[in-house]
RNA sequence: GCCGGCGUAGCUCAGGGGCAGAGCAACUGAUUCGUAAUCAGUAGGUCGGGGGUUCAAUUCCCCCCGCCGGCUCCA
């Protein structure tokens, strides 16, 4: 007899051989129904694996709608998706087919590629199998018997695999005539699964190397019901309709041109609003942080970033250089190298540290076309760039400062949740051991006087120093990496950049490189996706629009217009000669915070009738009165 | 860059080897109107660009450019 332990803390005892079907069934057969496999002190198993060995075993279930649950409910999708392709057509080999964050995938090598008339017939296919309710069933074998079985089959891709797993034997399930290669657990059958979509296609590298060749690779999803499904086909939906591309066309904020060129921005006049305060809030803050605003060139000498390492290390990523006068120029990539020209201009001592130089920075980088997306990925960004130089000592107050700064930036625009990533010293690395230490232990000490929540991540620094990343999460619960934080020692070398320490030595400084938003570019993106267009009033591009009834209205429209320009708020006067009820739609089409009717009534008593682009109508009200609430409106930070 | 899809009026999209289409927007006129679309009329096209097949190409084929979904990359 075995004794089983459940996570209530009820204990039973079973026989040995006995499956986790039974033992579970024993103890609540609610939780039975909604379970897909099996916790056996940690380890997951398949519910139809069977007790053995141990006298005492804790056994806990592992329901579908459970982050684990909906991996393993997944990864079986994927099984029944290659079961349907294979039993489709012929000659098809299987690469990978593993769960992925919103759903699963399956590589496969086809003669022809697949069609979107494909992916509804294996959806189908899929249908009958999950239908047809095929038990899922497992059997260990020796890698040897395993390679004869798949090669066999032709299975080139699992030979291949299965001679790379250390063990000596490997695991393959079964359902029904379909046999793949499998770590497991999976669900007990195919009728498991209940709700999924294939969602697209895609060529996809053998091992992810584009040395390799293309496969074909099917995305799909699974959820534990029906509604979840939905839910997150709502989610995709949602964010299609946040999509800054489409909002940036609808609201006339930006466009690219093919005549310009790809990955370059055209700010139109709405878009160049926003991003102008979105500037002015990040020069004011920077003065009062004590940071120096900068200015450099767009173009420079093509020895500064040989002397800086970027030739070497990212040529692929800069721009073929220009003859000037016998000499190369390229345009920038990075900002670093000016600002460290602007501190070398003189001789700099202890006491003038820390140097902080910002800079909107703009600058130019080669972005393979197929990686370009949106404002997301450009070829031409503005960086909003610092750089800090200070002494060794000066390193963990600065950081500090810097991520406080960071959040309260971030926040002002209406940010409030992060996930933050420490990344820690590589396995190749320039600078020495002690200051790696030191820069580690710094970033983890800045982090922890946040209180926040953090994760690491070893050895994924850079080269040149530890950093942090905050990534921003919108409001449907995307993350959206923007803010990186970077030591860097290399740099300081590189440029023989130095200072007179208090003993009048030469000193080597430690630099920070820092963005809080990334790129304006990538940022502005990420604003428009979090607020679906609709800005707060503080950034909105216009702020209100004054709607009048009719024509005799339109001399009293035009000195409250005035007013409120002269007030500092962004007001536009629609007098056309349409009806009301046109322009409130055209106003609320372009989310424009305030809609401020005015008609007879309002004309006689000197008032304006606003309505909030929520649909609200508040009651008519003096001017001054309305100035009033929407300056209270009117400042960064206020996020209404 | 690679795989697949797409590119038709300012926008959203239909069409398809033989006259280039709709809705919205624009323009003109009428209407002067109270909280999400007033009515009528007019104009608008190198059907992304180049080449080929054909009596005839926007349609079929090839090349290029751009966009979209991925792969890859992201200092």
């Amino acid at each position: 007899m075995i004794k089983v332990i459940f996570p209530d803390g009820v204990e039973s005892s079973c026989n040995e051989g006995t499956t986790f079907f039974e033992v579970l069934k024993g103890h609540d057969s609610e939780i039975l129904k909604n379970s897909v496999a099996v916790k056996v002190d940690g380890e997951l198993k398949d519910l139809r694996a069977a007790l053995k060995g141990d006298s005492t075993v804790r056994v806990e279930p592992v329901t579908a709608d459970s982050k684990e649950g909906l991996e393993i409910l997944r990864h079986s999708a994927s099984h029944v998706m290659a079961q349907a392709v294979k039993s489709l057509y012929g000659n098809v080999k299987l690469a990978i087919g593993p769960a992925i964050e919103d759903g699963f995938y399956y590589d496969f090598d086809t003669e022809k590629p697949f069609t979107p008339e494909d992916l509804e017939k294996i959806e189908a296919r899929m249908k009958e199998i999950v239908k047809a309710d095929y038990r899922f069933t497992s059997d260990a074998l020796p890698k040897k018997d395993a390679i004869a079985l798949f090669a066999g089959m032709g299975e080139r891709y699992k030979e291949e695999i299965i001679s790379e797993i250390p063990d000596p034997t490997v695991s393959v399930y079964r359902q029904s005539d379909f046999t793949d290669l499998c770590r497991g657990p999976h669900v007990p059958s195919t009728g498991y699964i209940k709700a999924f979509k294939l969602t697209g296609m895609a060529g996809a590298y053998w091992r992810g190397s584009e040395k390799n060749k293309m496969l074909q690779r099917v995305y799909g999803t699974a959820f534990a019901t029906k509604e979840a499904l939905k839910e997150h086909l709502d989610r995709l939906e949602e964010a299609k309709r946040r999509d800054h591309r489409k909002l940036g066309k609808e609201l006339d904020l930006f466009s690219t041109s093919e005549e310009i060129g790809s990955g370059l921005v055209l700010w139109h006049p709405l878009g160049s609003t926003v991003r102008r305060l979105i500037e002015d809030f990040w020069k004011n803050e920077h003065v009062k942080d004590d940071y120096s605003i900068v200015y450099t060139p767009h173009v420079a000498q093509v020895g500064l970033w040989k002397t800086s390492g970027h030739w070497d290390f990212y040529r692929e990523n800069l721009y073929s250089p220009m003859d000037v006068e016998g000499q190369e120029y390229i345009v920038k990539p990075m900002n670093c190298p000016f600002h460290i020209q602007i501190y070398k201009s003189r001789l700099r001592s202890y006491r003038d540290l820390p140097i902080r130089y910002a800079e909107l920075g703009t600058v130019y980088r080669y972005e393979r076309s197929g990686a370009l997306h949106g404002l997301l990925r450009v070829r031409g960004f503005t960086q909003d760039d610092a750089h800090i130089f200070m002494t060794p000592s000066q390193l963990e107050e600065e950081i500090k400062g810097v991520l406080k700064f960071t959040l309260y930036i971030l926040k002002s625009f209406g940010f409030n949740e992060f996930d933050i990533f420490l990344s820690t010293r590589p396995e190749k690395y320039v600078g020495d051991l002690e200051n790696w230490t030191r820069a580690e232990a710094a970033l983890k000490g800045a982090l922890e006087s946040t209180g926040l929540k953090y994760s690491i991540d070893p050895g994924e620094g850079v080269f040149y120093g530890p950093k942090i990343d905050i990534k921003i999460k919108d409001v449907i619960g995307r993350s959206w990496q923007c803010s990186t934080i970077q030591v860097d020692f290399n740099l300081p070398e590189r440029f023989d950049v130095t200072y007179r320490d208090e003993n009048g030595a030469e000193s080597r400084p430690i630099m920070i490189h820092r963005a809080l938003m990334g790129s304006l570019e990538r940022f502005f993106g990420c604003l428009v996706e979090h607020y679906a267009g609709a800005f707060p009033t503080w950034f909105a591009p216009v702020q209100a629009v004054i709607l009048t009834v009719t024509d005799r209205n339109n001399d009293y429209a035009e000195t409250v217009c005035k007013r409120l320009r002269e007030e500092g708020i962004r007001a536009e006067l629609d007098k056309r000669n349409e009806k009301l009820g046109f322009k409130i739609r055209e106003a609320q089409l372009k989310k424009i915070p305030y809609q401020l009717v005015i008609g007879d009534n309002e004309v006689k008593d000197g008032m304006v009738a606003p309505r909030k682009r929520g649909g609200e109508t508040l009651p008519a009200m003096p001017l001054d009165e309305f100035i009033r609430h929407i300056q209270a409106e009117n400042r960064p930070g206020v996020l209404k």
